[in-house]
DNA sequence: GACTTGTTGCTTTAGACAGCATGTC
DNA sequence: CTAAAGCAACAAGTC
């Protein structure tokens, strides 16, 4: 099928031409004989680089009015963005959190690029562009699963086909175990498709021998990197290449190729490391890529005077790069673009880079399959190593995709199991969540939609979740939330007993507009209260207050500083809102103590390179939670004046940050 | 005695969405 | 519920 027999006007046809675009890929046909173009629900469940985006334009430019693209990350709606707004003649918009795009500024444009909560949150303020959608496009739907992002994404999908039942839906999905539960819950015709553009080969490797999903084999030699003393080779013989020798060795061997390479690790202390330790073979050297790496290296180097910063600035001279979220919003961006231009050889990352933007590589390396999640080591999901794997083959550069698996003798039939031979996850609503559920419950109430138990129940009907269970399956969970609600004074029941309407308090009203989640709302009335009668509510009191809500980013707090902050929270008592013996949760007190006194500094003038250097914490981490102070603090601001108490200290934070 | 290597025990561990209305000396 | 790597402090060994 070709480009030219869609129903998409001349001047489109010709912008695809110009990129080569003339031919669809069978996932494409099929989306389109399911009728993406003709207003049709469409559920496609296909691999990553498949032509999603494709089928995306499709949707949006043959549909009868204007059309939206719900996104998972901000940094992926600037990458639809720009790709939207490259097509000749359309009129594109973006809505992030990040920028400014204001209410409705928004109405009148032919696409509208935002991630979900954006969308979530304009609904409840009343944005009325919403109602006149023809089609919405959502990426990535299998985050349904999500724990705290799911139910936003499915109740946020209920709403827009409730108030517009025509609305066209598209939904792309990664591949996953039950995606025709998604298109019956959609009501859409499912496309599911194995097909990629470049072959992909999956492979397991032990102890250097790789042995592919096709039966084809490939040896690497692994250079032991500790076993330098040799001589009389008794002892240190023994148990050959480790995990990261392999990794490393996987790296050097497709650079050696001409191949551009991911690998996939843990933490960001082993990112780190092992970057540091490839910048020592010398990659830019044999990909020939020495200058570019160079321009590259010193941009990044600009960028601030953090080690951080200084590290990855060495590494990228050797044509090597680290990737994970310590690292800034600018370093991340610069690897990324220097990665798509060959100006690295390889990104040693963690799984900030799995579900990111676009950075195709010749051969991807996942040396960790665990994750200590809190209490024990565990499996990373089949999904996640999938979507590592399919970084994995360059369109139109590379002639197949390898990704490689590095395991053990005994782990090497668990990993063929489970990530090679395995099926993904199924995808599975989290709607139930009680926190999510008074979120959702708060909003539904704040924003007029319902008034009673059945009609709350009436707005979730359109849910993932009722799709399994019925909405009287939350029934009960409902009820439970509306309490919570009311002993909260988020929700009044207003009337009789028996024929109330449920009705949000002013407070609540607040929280739901400044889309920050009940808990939150409660928490910064009452600090707030308390602040208020303090003789000397400061700038840290203030801080202390967002600090200690569940929106706020926790901030570890090592052994090592424990001590010493506790002294400071004892020393600066009379500027805190919780007596040092109240917290039940002591620990997550002392830790939020933590990044209210960072934050703190930050507006005192503290620069990121000594905040850094003295909480151990990266750039990126500093960002993060400034970022959210900014947001908690207008909060703040919004609610200190529906419940009418002064705080001076919240708007002297708020402008000093 | 200075330096190197080995051992032991402690510490640490991925990621990232959201608001808003306006002025100031 | 099934951990493992890095690192600092200290001990033992080497020149």
């Amino acid at each position: 099928m070709r480009v030219r027999s869609l129903p998409l006007p001349e001047r489109f046809v010709d912008h695809f031409a110009d990129r080569g675009i003339r031919e669809l890929y069978p996932p494409q046909v099929a989306a389109v004989e399911a009728g993406v173009c003709d207003g049709a629900n469409v559920v496609a469940a296909v691999p990553t680089a498949s032509g999603k985006t494709f089928i995306a334009q499709s949707a949006l430019l043959t549909a009868d009015g204007p059309g939206l693209y719900v996104c998972p990350l901000r940094a992926l709606a600037r990458e639809k963005y720009e790709a939207f707004a490259a097509l000749p003649g359309v009129d594109v918009a973006i809505s992030t959190g990040d920028f400014e795009a204001t209410g409705e500024e928004l109405a009148g444009h032919d696409v509208v690029v935002a991630t979900s909560e954006k969308v979530d949150s304009a609904i409840r303020n009343g944005a009325e562009w919403v109602d006149d959608l023809a089609c919405v496009v959502v990426d990535e739907v299998h985050l349904l699963g999500a724990e705290r992002r799911g139910p936003t994404l499915e109740v946020t999908l209920a709403t827009l086909r409730r108030r517009n039942p025509s609305i066209q839906i598209v939904a792309l999905s990664a591949t996953v175990d039950n995606p025709e539960e998604i298109a019956d819950w959609l009501d859409a015709t499912l496309v599911e498709s194995e097909w990629r553009p470049v072959d992909l080969r999956t492979g397991v490797c032990v102890d250097g021998e790789v042995a592919f999903d096709d039966d084809t084999t490939r040896h690497v030699e692994a250079g032991d990197s500790d076993a330098e003393s040799g001589a009389d080779g008794r002892d240190a013989a023994e148990d050959g290449p480790d995990a990261t020798d392999l990794a490393a060795a996987l790296v050097v061997d497709a650079v050696a190729e001409g191949g551009q390479c991911l690998a996939f690790v843990r933490s960001r202390t082993e990112a780190a490391a092992l970057a540091e330790r490839l910048a020592g073979e010398g990659l830019a050297d044999r990909m020939g890529i020495g200058s570019a790496a160079t321009t590259v290296a010193d941009d990044v180097a600009d960028i601030d005077e953090t080690v951080t910063g200084r590290d990855l600035a060495d590494c990228l001279r050797a044509g090597v790069a680290f990737h994970h979220a310590g690292l800034r919003a600018g370093h991340r961006a610069a690897v990324e673009a220097a990665f798509r231009d060959r100006a690295v050889a390889c990104i040693c990352a963690t799984p900030t880079l799995a579900a990111g933007v676009n950075v195709p590589a010749r051969r991807v390396v996942v040396r960790d399959q665990k994750r200590y999640t809190g209490s024990s080591m565990e499996w990373l999901p089949t999904l996640e190593v999938h979507q590592m794997c399919g970084r994995a083959g360059r369109p139109g550069l590379d002639p197949y995709g390898e990704a490689i698996l590095v395991g053990e003798a005994s782990t090497r039939e668990e990993l063929v199991d489970r990530y090679v031979e395995g099926d993904p996850e199924a995808v599975e609503s989290k709607l139930a969540d009680p926190a999510s559920l008074r979120t959702h419950v708060l909003s539904a109430v704040a924003s007029g939609f319902a008034e009673t138990e059945a009609e709350i129940l009436d707005v979730l009907d359109g849910t993932f979740y009722a799709r399994e269970t019925g909405a009287g399956g939350l029934a009960d969970a409902v009820a439970v939330a509306v309490d919570d609600l009311v002993d909260a004074g988020m929700v009044r029941r207003r009337g009789d007993v028996e024929t109330y309407r449920l009705v949000a308090t002013p407070v609540g009203e607040t929280t739901s507009r400044q889309y920050v989640r009940p808990e939150t709302g409660a928490r910064i009335v009452a600090g707030l209260r308390t602040a208020a009668g303090m003789a000397n509510a400061t700038t840290l009191t203030v801080f202390e207050v967002i600090c200690d809500t569940p929106d706020m980013q926790d901030t570890y707090l090592g052994n090592r500083e424990r001590a010493e902050m506790y002294r400071f929270a004892r020393s600066k008592a009379a500027q805190l809102t919780t007596g040092m013996s109240e917290p039940d949760d002591f620990e997550g007190w002392l830790e939020s103590v933590k990044t209210a006194r960072v934050l703190d500094e930050w507006i005192g003038g503290a620069t990121v390179e000594e905040l850094v250097e003295a909480y151990r914490l990266g750039p990126g981490d500093l960002d993060s939670r400034v970022e959210r102070a900014e947001w908690l603090l207008s909060a703040a601001e919004a609610l200190a004046d529906t419940v009418g108490v002064s705080v001076p200290a919240v708007t002297r934070a708020r402008s000093r940050i």
